[in-house]
DNA sequence: CATGAATGAGGATTCATTCAT
DNA sequence: CATGAATGAATCCTCATTCAT
């Protein structure tokens, strides 16, 4: 049943060529979003003829949302795991600290001021990169704490609010200026600072009390 | 503390034409970003021909400039102002609520993707954004706190840090899964549910013990 | 039989807001030539509104016709007069220079580039700025020398083409470079030096011989 | 020898849509002169669509300078050759015949007035022009001249200056009319007439005088 | 008559897309 | 399959001209 066609061996889903088009293409829409990159730059970029584009995507749409979908792919996967062996505030420590570089990287913000640029006109691409990144990492989480829940370190209702509520006081003072280009990335202290005093004001509303139970 | 006008304007600086313009453009540059409106579709949504948009304005980027200016100066004055009368606690709901509902409302959200969007490329446009909106409602509320540990009833080493934690905590689960399209605005109910949750940490960490002097 | 109307001092022929306009005109037009020259500019050279250029003219094409009209008629009448006391030699000496002068000097060139310019689209301009300026003061010197064939002074077989062979010969090394924008205009020794040669070549050729009879 | 392209340009440097191009192009610059002269009507000319115009030239200015400097340097070529064999009243005809045919022919004088025109603005242009055709065709003939002078047969100091009287003196009556679109081209035989002319007066002049030496 | 705001046709230029080789 | 020349629709912007005041 393997194809004996002799000849073929174009437009695969996954030929060089088109992990080519698709890094060059990557590199450009991220730095100037879809409207500002053009066809004829994704090419250069990817090293290939403009022609070349369409065998392997039918139009830049399609090319855009395979970028963002593999973007969103690329940025889920390297979302965290939580090793056991830490206690909970150190595990929280270094969650918040892999999350804020992750998202204060430049190719992280990149791609996701470009998907925000777009998720009017594209809610597909915005619902897949939310679902991928956003909900995937914060499900993670959500799922770390409610083991925590059980085995009694933790006392949290809502575990999904804690996990966004962890996320978002890790940003505190961080993200937005970096995503408005008022800063460059934040160094490590900084964020140590930051990530420090969500851990405290996390586990100081839900570390659980002894002796309540 | 009127607008200095330094962008080129037209025959009148606050004629109803100019007014008018300024509205379909920024309905427009809303929907679709910078490059993604077109001067053409701007000048029907305003209801005037392509030549008056260059009577008034003296480019594309000029008309943007204003549009962007004048959200960030409107969402900047609505603003919140804190009532004396309030305890923290009522104070903090009430800030809070208000924030989200500007966050969450859809207009308060394409003003933010398009800037987030075009912040790389126009990098002032963002300064003055974050500095108008951001940095503007966060100085305020900082300063409230600053107040309150004053008073004693709070008690805060870094203000600006527990300021922008605590706005990070009312977005939680509201805000990213709006600004990615994937749900309408929140209702006031989730709203308030987040904030008290939100209010509660804050106080939860910040209030002062008593008897602790 | 003069005309009694109060309230009619419009659009004259020669009123003072026409005059302005035309000189504004002839300012831009000679700098930018006809294309180049846009009403808006024209307008603001001449302190009128723009309306007000189409209160005395009917179009742009109307406002540089008219211009170069004047402009040929001006150029014409500043043209030459002999003076009988001087002999031949110094009378061809004065005329020869007076003609680089107005050529050579900025805005007798820009005039010529205007005209030439345009001479394949409006040929009406073209046929008047020739016959204004050059015919004209031709004409004069043609007559000039025929004058002196009379007198026996000269002798010369056609003074129609010996006059153009004169205005030729004065221009010799000077006129081009200067109108391709090789150098400015030629300086006062440089003018003598030509027409000089010029002279000596004219009356070299045309002098009557004494004793021929 | 070969032009060293300085300019922008496209697939091929000489391929035939490229000399279809600058064929148009010349045609419609001739004519209308630089701000005259749309691209969308060069295209049409071209028989070429107005995006391909943009694949061989960078824009609107690069072609018409290449269009200016081929034309400068095709009319320079054809410049003249002197034949030892023939005597200097024969050569001088001779040169002033083809000269005037040079000057007169319809493509020539347009390109006279093209490049006047514009050379105010884009004064390279001019210079081009300049050094290509006037200057390159005077130099030959001034060599000529200096020839003679060392043979014995012309008597002359200035040989640049008497170069451009003759070139002057052939021009008399011919050259002005002709580009003011008083007249078409004209006949061999005026032509002949005036070359004549030219050619007695510059030999009364500067032919050696036997016996003074 | 004088104004200048408003117009819309037209200009240069870009770029996603197609297609013959 | 890969190419890149060719396309033409669409974009931003200018400007001659009109017209209500």
């Amino acid at each position: 049943m393997v194809a004996p066609a002799v000849h073929h061996s174009g437009p695969d889903d996954d030929s060089a060529k088109r992990r080519q088009i698709v890094k060059g293409a990557r590199t450009v829409f991220l730095e100037h979003g879809f409207d500002g990159a053009s066809m004829g730059e994704i090419a250069r970029a990817a090293g290939v003829s403009k022609g070349t584009l369409y065998v392997y995507f039918a139009d830049k749409t399609s090319l855009f949302c395979e970028i963002m979908e593999q973007e969103s792919l690329s940025q889920g996967v390297s979302a965290f795991e939580f090793v056991p062996t830490l206690d909970v505030e150190a595990s929280l420590k270094v969650f918040g600290a892999a999350y804020i570089k992750l998202l204060c990287d430049p190719r992280g913000a990149s791609a996701i001021r470009t998907v925000m640029a777009i998720a009017e006109r594209m809610p597909e691409v915005g619902h897949h990169y939310y679902e991928r990144v956003i909900a995937n990492s914060l499900g993670k989480f959500t799922r770390y704490l409610e083991q925590q829940v059980q085995a009694g370190t933790l006392q949290i209702d809502d575990c999904h609010l804690a996990a966004a509520q962890f996320t978002k006081l890790c940003q505190a003072t961080l993200f937005l200026p970096f995503i408005f280009q008022m800063t460059g990335a934040p160094s490590p202290e900084r964020i140590a600072e930051v990530v420090d005093s969500a851990t405290r004001m996390f586990l100081a509303t839900y570390r659980a009390k002894p002796g309540i139970n």
